[in-house]
DNA sequence: TACAAATGTAAAGTGTGCTTGACATTCAGA
DNA sequence: TCTGAATGTCAAGCACACTTTACATTTGTA
């Protein structure tokens, strides 16, 4: 990236409240089950069931990968309910 | 989602490599110091250290916060560099 | 009914993301 | 020079993502 002119700072900061998904819904789309699609991923069914129920914050790699095997954005699979402090 | 017809399987499992990532280019692009972005992120200054060098894999909801600070989506930050079993 | 496949729960263990604190190095500016 | 801001290293500790095993429940189907 070539850096030309420092852009404004921003004054925002982040919180993220929630963090929902749409991996059962994807799983069920492209016909796996939970076995299949960990098997997909390399993780375990446990990993699938926490993940499908919401228990957890993935790595970045794992939300990767969930999101190439259903062939859209990370943004298309997991949903970040926010807030921030100016509102 | 309403799900109506299940798609036919995907056959691939998708390999992450290396993740590398533009956190240092946009930072200074937004004038910001480590410091700055920590407060921002609501992490640790060490963190940022790590993330820059490329040390670990995030967790989604910090690789997310880090995309907002930014103004961009998280596979503008993050460059997946990835192989599949298939070729 | 009975059986198997799929989904779920519980609980203990491991690895690592992230924190904290202390200190070293670089570099711009007075 | 000297000083302070920014960046960096090192190391110990904690929380939690993810694993593993074992067993229970649900559901479709012969």
């Amino acid at each position: 990236m070539d850096v030309k002119y420092p852009l404004r700072k921003v004054n925002f900061t982040f919180e993220v409240n929630e963090l929902r998904n749409r991996i059962k819904d994807l799983r069920l789309v492209y016909d796996l089950t939970q076995d299949e699609l960990a098997e997909k991923l390399e993780v375990s069914r446990q990993t699938i069931i926490s993940l499908e129920k919401g228990r957890y914050n993935p790595s970045l790699i794992l939300a990767y990968k969930i999101s190439r095997v259903f062939m859209c954005r990370i943004e298309d699979v997991f949903i970040f309910e926010e807030g921030n402090e100016n509102g």
